[in-house]
DNA sequence: GTGAGTTTGTGCTCACGTTCACAAACTCCT
DNA sequence: AGGAGTTTGTGAACGTGAGCACAAACTCAC
């Protein structure tokens, strides 16, 4: 549909257009239905059938292709393979991501041996804590290193991206110090709000936030009370006025 | 506000009207930072002090607190204490609710021994498993039960909602017991899209995703590769047509 | 080649969420 | 008491995203 177009001004490289942040953060989700179609073997699929699997609005889902570029075919469908490669393309996962973890905390070592991570595009090169009582430790093949080696570790590998797993108090100067590193991607599990400068992003996963949405739904559904027991209930003023 | 509407049908209970979406979602933030002020002593803070503190927008806060109710002082702004307790009801964690983790592995573990569960409103009543191998262990205090239990649990508990920290492969089913077990709210940690039926209500998180969005952003600040290796570089027609 | 059937790509409309900007309501000082 | 300063609550404008519905473009059979 770039063709169509009469007299456009604007000369972008093909596929550098920009995508929706919403249809963005559904990407992945249709890579990861398109490899398991193509490890089933499956050449061929329409929007209706990846629709269905991915839980989206058939629509909705190929107006998110659109975005791509037209890599259907009317009244055929899309070609998997090449579909996946092209998604693959455009998250810029076609060669793999190295990423540093830091905290091997019991969050950590879930990370550490998440095998997700090898299989999407992402290489784990080093384990980094501050605790020296776990530098001996070898986690999922990778050895912890001290956490004042980042900054080495992040120039030798071309580290871009870092994985935040440590306690919320730590998280705020692990933050900075991947910052000065030259870190310019963090995924942040610790439960704090993280203040960066202008062009690091900051994507955050809280589990208690995650269970606090649901509890909320909850509530709305059943009457208002969670468990069993016997409610102390009220609406309660409690009202302290100012100290 | 409410008072302000001269002649409204709808007569809901006070403080159950309905809230956005997104501003649900932001709720816990705003609970977590009271916390923190009302563990520090403070005693009052204005929006503006909270939106530095959260990350939003002040304006986006105030609209957000106004679809709770009329909970602040003009001149003045919020009574830490009071306001948190707004937001926990409203949220619906002023009591704990029991929640069941299903899927003992790397991530389960972590998962059962977050102290965040305890302290922000929920309760973890059991850990289950298929595999009989993990059923000896105790995790953080709570044994692991076959997954067989599960139903016995969750009446006997009243729990309402589910943890699945399981491989993608065993989600599916997992999902499907415990909706018939009588669970309706789901966290899923497993990278699959689960089928549930109306009225049950599900949130993912999914790392990879969360990565490969990263990666994205990544891949439009840099050049393009990630990395320190050379490129193989080139929009590379690579056009394969069905196969 | 032509017509019937299928599936994509997209214009349009509506709903939701964000942000601005300002009146209303409060405090404090004189 | 009154005015200056502060902060909330919200109407209104704007931007983004979801979903419908349909023309355009393809395949296949004859």
């Amino acid at each position: 549909m770039t063709v169509r177009t009469p007299a456009d001004g604007d000369v972008k490289l093909p596929g550098a257009r920009d995508i929706p942040e919403a249809t963005v953060a559904r990407l992945p989700v249709y890579l990861r239905a398109l490899t398991a179609l193509a490890d089933d073997g499956t050449a061929t699929c329409s929007s209706e059938e990846l629709a269905m699997s991915t839980g989206v609005n058939s629509a909705k889902l190929r107006k998110d292709l659109s975005y791509l570029g037209s890599y259907g075919t009317r009244g055929v469908g899309y070609d998997v393979a090449y579909l996946r490669f092209q998604i693959a393309r455009q998250i810029g996962v076609t060669q793999d991501w190295p990423v540093v973890i830091v905290g091997i905390g019991n969050l950590g070592h879930a990370l550490a041996n998440y095998s997700g991570f090898r299989s999407r595009g992402f290489r784990v090169v080093a384990l980094l804590d501050a605790d020296p009582h776990r530098q001996d430790e070898v986690v999922a093949g990778v050895d912890v290193r001290p956490f004042r080696d980042l900054d080495r570790i992040v120039r030798e590998h071309g580290v871009a991206i870092g994985v935040i797993a440590t306690p919320a108090l730590a998280a705020q100067n692990v933050a900075d110090r991947m910052v000065t590193a030259g870190i310019t991607s963090i995924l942040n599990f610790a439960p704090t709000v993280l203040a960066v400068p202008e062009g690091v992003d900051v994507r955050k996963v809280d589990l208690s936030i995650e269970l606090q949405i649901l509890a909320y739904h909850e509530q709305r559904k059943t009457g208002t009370a969670p468990g069993a027991g016997p409610e102390a209930a009220g609406p309660v003023a409690l009202q302290g006025e100012s100290a």
